[in-house]
RNA sequence: GCCCCCAUCGUCUAGUGGACCAGGACGCGGCCCUUUCAAGGCCUAAACCGGGGUUCGAAUCCCCGUGGGGGCACCA
């Protein structure tokens, strides 16, 4: 295999609200071709819009990646060769590249104020025109320009897009696109405040910071023919552009949102890679699980460690259709990476949840619960929920619960009190010698054995639902086991 | 309204002109296992959006429809 030349990739998210799984999937993305290639992964913060910026975003962006193992080599954080990483600190160098496209001719000052805009826009709505630049100041003499500029008139920079001709950008999965140059409006680079936008900012720093891919979302393909004007009338190289699909909500109508994101059978889920964690998916399984929105290696394979995507991602087998987020499918991949981890792993991943729940859970308790939850937890918060009663000092079965299947209150009494005369000779709580034992106490009660079991799962655990009988009570432990069943015999007395 | 993108089972997808009466996975249904719930095993149903071309031959190439999605800010 050709080794391929070391690319540098940028995740180049916006502080400006939660972190979301799309922005992760471009991120994971990135990190795999960096890494593959033996390149740089890049984290770049887009924050050129003060307006916008959201308090602890910036550090929810990198609490995600790293929960989910994307390391990146240069950043806000760390620093690198070609920072500052956020953009809000490069402001300089904004206006000097916007400088440059007006001495060039390639853009222009506009005066025109925020309200003679609105009006216009509004008139060519009502004209049934697209809403674009009229081209006033367009016209003006760069002398006149800059006197007015001079005398500090508010002005911003906008780009001069050529009138006539087409444009071709060329899409790495989509191929070459070409757009009337007429279509393409004269954009504003750079705003009164003197402050850059997206199309001037992440052009400049793509250059600079020497990104040989950029992985964006295909939200920014209306806008690529501009970006190209932009890096050519620049007169810099142009990297190799991929514009990724964007995620469907899981009905498949519309672009995923956050009012929208619940899963029509495993009720609500979170689009926000934070909130995926703290319902207890392992980063593991949220890794596998995007990589393949998107991305598939052949047909068959679809199970993925993150090194395993690093050695088998490519850019070739990426899908520029949309997909819809499917989260029965997210459970799917957090079994099968809950029931590969070990006693002590799984134990460790578990303790927060039960400490979240206010439980007092052990480390080893949970190591010995490992074994019989691995296989029944959908997520590591869904593992309370079943196994919580280990760690509470009472249990507390509903009334119509505690009778038999088939049984009435006097025999399901009879039948524990049976149960219990057994538990307390036995000399201990092993399962192996105690299944025996109960087993052929069902058959002298005349009962099944699933009868009496349900008996005891309901009196020992609280719950008609819980991990195997026998290890349950052998981890509960002889006298918990002995008066949660004595309770529920005397509050069957009493029906 | 204008511009752009996309189009294989419900969903994620394999498929780059013949190996496809279209393969895998999730989910669904059924059976087996079973003390509950799971897990596991086996089996079933389920798709090439439509119409024209090109070609000996099209899910695969082209065109036109249709459908879905995205974008039209001094947001990103």
């Amino acid at each position: 295999m050709p080794t391929p030349s070391p690319a540098r990739v940028r995740y180049a998210p916006s502080p400006t609200g939660r972190h979301h799984i799309g922005g992760v999937r471009t991120a994971l993305y990135d990190y795999l071709l960096a890494r593959q290639t033996g390149g740089q992964f890049i984290l770049r913060i887009e924050d050129s819009d003060v307006k916008r910026l959201v308090p602890g975003a910036e550090e929810e962006i990198r609490e995600s990646l790293r929960w989910l193992g994307l390391q990146w080599d240069e950043g806000p954080d760390i620093g690198g060769p070609v920072g500052p990483y956020r953009q809000s600190e490069r402001t300089a160098i904004y206006a000097d590249h916007a400088q440059q496209l007006l001495d060039r001719g390639a853009a222009y000052l506009c005066f025109c104020s925020p309200e003679r805009l609105a009006q216009m826009r509004q008139d060519q709505q009502k004209r049934k025109e697209p809403p674009r630049y009229d081209g006033l100041c367009r016209r003006l003499s760069p002398e006149e320009a800059r006197q007015r500029a001079d005398r500090g008139e508010p002005h911003v920079v906008r780009f001069r897009t050529p009138r006539e001709g087409t444009t071709t950008a060329v899409d790495l999965l989509r191929g070459p696109i070409t757009v009337d140059n007429a279509t393409i409006d004269d954009y504003v680079l750079l705003r009164s405040d003197g402050q850059p936008v997206y199309h001037l900012a992440a052009m400049v720093d793509d250059h600079l910071m020497g990104i040989t891919h950029v992985m964006r979302s295909s939200e920014w393909l209306p806008t690529f023919p501009l970006h190209v004007l932009v890096v050519r009338a620049l007169g810099w190289d142009e990297p190799v552009w991929v514009h990724l699909s964007i995620f469907l909500n899981p009905t498949g109508k519309g672009k995923m949102s956050k009012r929208q994101a619940v899963d029509t059978k495993g009720g609500a889920k979170s689009i926000y890679a934070l909130d995926l964690r703290d319902l207890g998916y392992l980063p593991e399984a949220v890794v596998n699980w995007l990589a393949l929105m998107g991305w598939s290696y052949d047909d068959r394979s679809e199970l993925f460690s993150l090194d395993d995507l690093v050695a088998k991602f490519s850019l070739e087998k990426l899908n520029p259709s949309p997909a819809a987020v499917n989260f029965t499918k997210l459970d799917h991949f957090n079994g099968i990476y809950t029931r590969g981890l070990s006693d002590e792993d799984l134990a460790g991943r578990m303790l927060p949840f039960f400490q979240q729940a206010g439980l007092a859970a052990d480390r080893n308790t949970l190591i010995r619960l490992a074994p019989i939850l691995r296989e029944r937890v959908r997520t590591l918060e869904e593992s309370v929920e079943i196994a919580g009663f280990f760690f509470r000092t009472d249990v507390e079965p509903p009334q119509e619960a505690l009778t038999g299947r088939g049984m009435t209150p006097q025999a399901s009494r009879e039948a524990l009190q049976a149960a219990l005369a057994c538990l307390e000779a036995a000399p201990s709580l092993d399962p192996k010698t105690l299944e025996p034992a109960l087993r052929s106490l069902a058959d002298e009660l005349g009962l099944e054995a699933g009868q009496l079991f349900g008996l005891l799962r309901i009196a020992v655990t609280g719950q008609p639902v819980s991990p195997p009988l026998f290890e349950t009570m052998d981890i509960v432990g002889r006298e918990t086991v002995l008066a949660r069943v004595r309770r529920a015999a005397e509050r069957l007395a009493s029906l």
